[in-house]
DNA sequence: CTGTTGACTGCTG
DNA sequence: TCAGCAGCCAACA
């Protein structure tokens, strides 16, 4: 067996995971990158998650990446929902954007290892 | 194989 | 307060 094919595996499952959490960010809330690698385990570096949501498009069913931003609430990936696409929807959805960033981040913003049912121990 | 790039983050001065 | 920088890790030329 190939040693990339391995490496290609490993990333298909990080990549899933991150769909998966990113698909269960309530509407209306927005989470960041680093909170989800967080989540994950942090086993890999928060790009990685930007890097899953640049290939996000491709997939059949789709994901809210709209949803997630970076750490300080600034819509960064907003460029690759063509012009102004990404805050169209999250204003949909009833979150405030001004100047390409989140109004009231700290209130809008959903932590998946804060979710209580993700976390029922917690 | 090396260097560059990127939808990031935390530390430092 | 904020710009700069290093760590991060896979893809790409």
């Amino acid at each position: 067996m190939k040693e990339s094919a391995k490496i290609s595996d490993e990333n298909r499952d990080f990549f899933d995971a991150v769909y998966e959490v990113t698909r269960l960010i309530p509407r209306g809330r927005v989470t960041s990158y680093g909170a989800i690698a967080k989540y994950l385990g942090s086993g890999r570096s928060a790009r990685m998650v930007g890097w899953a949501m640049a290939a996000s498009h491709r997939l059949p069913r789709p994901v809210p990446a709209h949803r997630v931003v970076n750490r300080t609430g600034v819509l960064t990936g907003k460029h690759h929902f063509g012009e102004n696409r990404m805050q169209v929807l999250l204003e949909e959805e009833g979150v405030r954007v001004e100047n390409d960033r989140v109004v009231d981040f700290e209130q809008r913003f959903w932590d998946p290892g804060r979710d209580p049912e993700l976390n029922p121990f917690d």
